[in-house]
DNA sequence: ACTAGGTGTGCGATAAAAGGAAAAGAGAAA
DNA sequence: TTTCTCTTTTCCTTTTATCGCACACCTAGT
């Protein structure tokens, strides 16, 4: 384990924690480090973009922050897709990984059943709000608990996988579970897994698939 | 400047821009050290789920960067609304910044002039093609020269803004500006500002003006 | 069996970072 | 103005974390 690279991370983690923004000297007792070394943490960070000094002296996270979780999403992908083909095999149904984006949920992985004549068209991109359909709901379930919390959102949260039918499309049924951290840390990746079919579902399977999937997809990238 | 930090941030950097992901021997090699060295930056950026080793050994990053990545908004947003409202006051027209979101271009800040009977109502979350309005151009813009850009992108990276009169509402004539790393490194940041207005445009005003915004965020992220 | 390429670990030498202290700068209050 | 306070930066000595070679293991291909 290497010291100073752990203390710069845990610096970043740090800085993006305080939407504000902090100074330096408040970095440096967050990390339990005299001042000197965190400014030498920032000014490494500041070189290759990862944080930024607001005018007022604040650190706030750079654009080479932005790029990184730009680059996590293809990679996660790749990584994530032969899971998901094997879902659409064992469930007969598409399958589909979404994400969280603000009030909005959208896929960003898609894999449809070969042999179905015609299947539940879910693109890749398509969005629709958080509080609806399984996915969203899959989602709002693997967030921490709230008071204002929907009851199907509750529910889920303690079966482990959301169950709609008809809420996006009608005569749609979609099951999705939330992808959830290994070991619960801050909020990082806001993603289900999930298919979706036109009544043709056996549902039974397809609960107990997606949660495995989900399960393993957690892994996959949390290992 | 800290030896260890830099190292491994240029191993994030490296192992974000390979897809399918990378060996730690591979990893030494493009870096230019010893393979133990990889081994144990590898191991410390694995315990903050910054990366992840797939099952056959291979690199990709972890849930950790897309998080990141999502503080990164939130931080940005604050530190370019002042600007965005200075942009509002002195073109009396609405201002936003848009980024770029796979094919999609995607408000993520706007601010709407006071005094306004009426104005265009641009709404942060909204999203259109990237390939159309000045928003989209402007992006585009902002990025490498291709042999398949269209004309008014190409006219928008020269002029370093762009200037659109309909293209998304009737009407309405759009001006937007791309915010470029002040260092060309990387994609990094794919971002423009800009502004919106029914027809009662000082178009010259609002393309100055724009265009030193884009220049003054831009500062404001990547100093 | 032997090679080649990847993986993982131990250890002494030394380069690199720690950390105290103090100067330099920037504001705010007197 | 002067005098605070707080942040930022530089300097320098000590300490230790890191380097980089080494060795051992594993697997697949010849």
């Amino acid at each position: 384990m290497l010291k100073t690279l752990d203390r710069g991370l845990h610096a970043l983690r740090t800085i993006g924690q305080h939407v504000d923004g902090l100074l330096t000297a408040e970095l440096a007792k967050e990390l339990d480090v005299d001042r000197a070394i965190a400014y030498r943490i920032v000014s490494t960070l500041e070189q290759h973009r990862m944080v930024v000094r607001q005018p007022d002296g604040r650190l706030v996270l750079g654009s080479a922050a932005l790029d990184l979780g730009n680059r996590f999403l293809p990679q996660f992908r790749r990584l994530a897709a032969p899971v998901l083909e094997r879902l659409t095999a064992l469930t007969d149904a598409a399958a589909f990984i979404s994400i969280a984006e603000g009030r909005f949920c959208t896929a960003i992985l898609v894999s449809e059943p070969h042999k179905a004549l015609f299947t539940v068209s879910y693109r890749v991109g398509s969005s629709h709000p958080i509080d609806q359909g399984a996915a969203g709901i899959a989602i709002l379930a693997g967030r921490p608990a709230t008071d204002d919390d929907a009851p199907e959102v509750r529910e889920a949260r303690t079966k482990g996988y959301a169950l709609t039918t008809g809420a996006l499309q009608k005569g749609a049924i979609g099951v999705a579970s939330p992808i959830l951290p290994v070991r619960r840390t801050g909020a990082g990746l806001e993603a289900c897994v999930g298919v979706v079919a036109m009544e043709d579902l056996d549902t039974e399977r397809a609960i107990r698939e997606v949660t495995a999937a989900a399960i393993e997809i957690a892994r996959l990238v949390s290992t």
